[in-house]
RNA sequence: GGCGCCGUCGCCAAGUGGUAAGGCAGAGGUCUGCAAAACCUCCAUCCCCGGUUCAAAUCCGGGCGGCGCCUCCA
């Protein structure tokens, strides 16, 4: 498949470096509060990533998503809470797993802390090389890297390093440092701070460390083929990472680079915590919307374009999915009948169509655009009765196939069994109303159907029986 | 000030040299006890101005507009 690479600013043909498995390394949260959906338009589209890997490309996947749980604001925000920092951080860690789940991302293989012990000795490990290596210097206790020790710094984010505009926000967090762009490995403990002290003096790690050192670590050295997450990390993130990671081990860090780029809101700003203009994605559930049509308006945007979030586009949303689940409904209602072969180019053809589009930077816009058309043209096949049983079910194992990648009708099926009207109770309800119509009592019919309606379960009546969907 | 991205139908959004996918909304029709769904038909020449080319939404130049990054940030 070809991925656009930021090292490069090209898109590129991509495979991992050894024996068919991808090692991937994507920067999750900072968990000091709730995630928003701006960060989960990142993880979503990272998902798709991911699940292209595997089910499109064929490879296997070994991915690593790091909890930031120790930083400024965690430790802040812990203290106003009068909660112990462990304990605060696993709150939002909690809550990132739930709404991971609402929004059907595949669990990746390892979601590590910065606090566990033995990350904590991977960064020590790392400083220490980095410091035998000639790239860092002391100061009040902190270890800082110095990057002019570093030719290649700044070849991801390709700044102009002369010209840093005067006011910018630079040392910001008001250590003594050489060089303004220098930054620190491990803060020196201060008043009343969480300490740790397995061989650089007692501190904490500075946030682009455990990236480094957890990556390493757990992806089995370097280089990885992928290291991923939000735009925003690009600068200073991901370019110091790559500092502290080659100038510790001297190997590339990583060989791609991926980016997603931001939701923005509907005023054209960018969604943040610290703007305080950040929906979460209970607040979204809460509007009665569905985390499927969440899901869906998240990944409904290519990758690298900014995605201007708005209540409409979550309207659609919902009802693109409604038009694709009706087909679904249609196709599994289809009984008897061969297959027609120039049916079955049309799937095959569809299949084809839409792994070429994921496998091309992963335009998802344009493989929902073939995953519709073959909507369509089946609608037409049932109508006409041009398809048969064995046609439907060759399609229906399309649309699982291209469910793999999205990750949008298996989360509408698991919503369902999940809502508070129980299936069994709907169908009682219909098998009524069926009797109800046979003796033409349309008035006790309508009663059902209104009934249902008022607890958000929509009926219609087709050829082959009643079918009933969810609001 | 530096670096970079973007501007396609009312809304969302693919397409990046060969004559505009798809979704939502809208109009008319078929079907239906009603309703809904579904299907059919209709609905754009691609921000503006120049240029290159047999051919440009796609390449180049210049405008106009929007956004991001330049040490909190997904």
């Amino acid at each position: 498949m070809r991925l656009y690479n930021t090292l490069t600013r090209r898109e590129e043909p991509f495979t991992p470096s050894r024996d068919g498995t991808v090692r991937m390394y994507t920067c999750g949260l900072t968990v000091y509060a709730r995630g928003h959906i701006g960060n989960f338009r990142t993880f979503v589209a990272l998902d798709v990533l991911r699940r292209t890997l595997r089910h499109v490309a064929g490879f296997d996947v070994r991915q690593v998503m790091n909890f930031t749980d120790v930083d400024d604001r965690t430790i802040v925000e812990s203290r106003t809470a009068r909660v112990p920092l462990r304990e605060y951080t696993d709150r939002f860690i909690a809550a990132f797993r739930e709404d991971a789940a609402s929004l059907g991302l595949e669990p990746v293989e390892a979601y590590p802390r910065a606090t566990d012990e033995e990350n904590l000795r991977s960064m020590v490990e790392m400083i220490q090389a980095l410091e035998a290596n000639g790239h860092t210097y002391r100061s009040d206790g902190s270890v800082y890297f110095r990057i002019a020790t570093l030719p290649g710094y700044g070849k991801l984010a390709r700044l102009d390093h002369e010209g840093i505009k005067p006011g910018a926000r630079i040392d910001s967090d008001r250590y003594d440092k050489d060089d303004a762009r220098d930054f620190v490995l491990w803060k020196a403990t201060g008043p009343d701070e969480p300490t740790w002290d397995f061989g650089v003096g007692p501190g904490r790690p500075g946030w682009h460390i455990e990236c480094s050192a957890m990556a390493h670590r757990l992806l089995d050295g370097s280089p990885i083929d992928i290291h991923a997450g939000g735009v925003d990390l690009v600068f200073p993130h991901h370019e110091n990472e790559i500092a502290q990671s080659e100038g510790a081990s001297g190997e590339t860090f990583s060989r791609f680079w991926v980016h997603v780029e931001h939701l923005l809101l509907d005023e054209g700003a960018k969604m943040s915590k610290s703007l305080g203009n950040a929906f979460t994605v209970p607040d979204v559930l809460e509007r009665g919307y569905r985390a499927s049509a969440l899901r869906y308006a998240l990944l409904s945007v290519h990758y690298r374009k900014q995605l201007r979030f708005t209540w409409g586009g979550l309207d659609q949303a919902e009802e693109a999915l409604k038009r694709l689940t009706a087909c679904l409904a249609r196709l599994d209602a289809v009984r008897g009948g061969a297959a027609h072969p120039e049916v079955t180019a049309r799937v095959e053809a569809a299949r084809r169509d839409f792994d070429d589009r994921l496998a091309d930077d992963l335009n998802v816009p344009g493989g929902l655009g073939v995953m519709f058309e073959l909507v369509r043209y089946l609608n037409t096949a049932i109508d006409d009765g041009g398809l048969g049983e064995a046609d439907a079910r060759l399609a229906r194992a399309a649309f699982d196939g291209f469910d793999r990648v999205l990750g949008v009708i298996a989360l509408r099926g698991a919503e369902e069994t999940l809502a508070d009207v129980p299936v069994e109770e709907i169908e009682r309800l219909i098998a009524e109303r069926k009797a109800a119509r046979a003796r033409r009592d349309f008035a006790a019919a309508d009663r059902i159907r209104a009934d249902l309606a008022g607890r958000g379960i929509v009926l219609e009546d087709t050829p082959t029986g009643t079918r009933w969907q969810r609001q």
